[in-house]
DNA sequence: TCTATAGTTCGTAAGTTACGAACTACCGAA
DNA sequence: TTCGGTAGTTCGTAACTTACGAACTATAGA
């Protein structure tokens, strides 16, 4: 188990931020984080997410997510307290983070809308927002 | 040859945006034509562009953002004008657009200062902005 | 030490992407 | 019309990425 790696700020790409959170699971993993007002771990994000996610396959979101260094990772007992790396991002590429939630959650609308319209097609969603 | 197709502005999606965004070359091309003033097409942005990119691998990339919704594309006698559909996606999702081509002509700046200070380990850039 | 919980790593199958070669589409000249 | 050139697309393949189950590591408590 190697120890968990967080770039630096400056290491932080546009193209990385985009692609972490162009990702429907991810972007709700996210969401979720910023949301939870300490942490969040794998394991009560399972919890408050509406699909079944493989334990692998959350696993490496969340790696995806630190090592695009959207979020601070750290063990703290049996498990793991993600947070928001928000405020170092924000002073970076300003108004970026809050746009993209935005949107998201524009979406997640727009779906939960759509959703109570027609049930029967409700298919894939973010949950985010 | 199939016709071009534009997805509406209701099917497009964040995740369909952010992904397309999330590539250099097609953050470049995008931030290409929204900066030409009237519209761009593939082989200006070609002699524009720093990079030597295969036509083929290019003629992907506008594919993309056309389907992502990012750009509006048509053929003008040999060649096709493609233009950004900025506006409409300004009124989906208010603010994101700017934001991410904020934030990455503010990366394409500190890549340039950091280029200047030691030339030999320009690698790879965006040339967005 | 034993058991349970939280998360990681590995192997593989499935999906995506990049690129060259061959193609289609359009224009202007002969 | 036919020829030749330019602009862009499609196809096939090799390289890369992703998702998931099985097996693993790490920590806590009985």
């Amino acid at each position: 188990m190697k120890p968990l790696t967080h770039p630096s700020i400056e290491d932080v790409t546009v193209e990385g931020l985009l692609h972490a959170l162009s990702d429907p699971v991810r972007a709700a993993i996210y969401a979720g984080i910023a949301a939870a007002d300490g942490a969040l771990s794998c394991s009560s994000f399972l919890q408050v997410c509406d699909r079944a996610i493989p334990k692998s396959t959350l696993s490496q979101h969340f790696r995806a997510l630190r090592e695009a260094g959207l979020i601070r990772s750290e063990r703290h007992g049996v498990e793991m307290r993600n947070t928001t790396r928000c405020a170092e991002i924000q002073q970076r590429f300003p108004g970026l983070i809050a746009a993209i939630l935005s949107a998201h959650s524009v979406q997640a609308a727009e779906r939960a809308k759509a959703a109570r319209r027609k049930p029967a097609a409700a298919k894939s969603r973010t949950g985010v927002g």
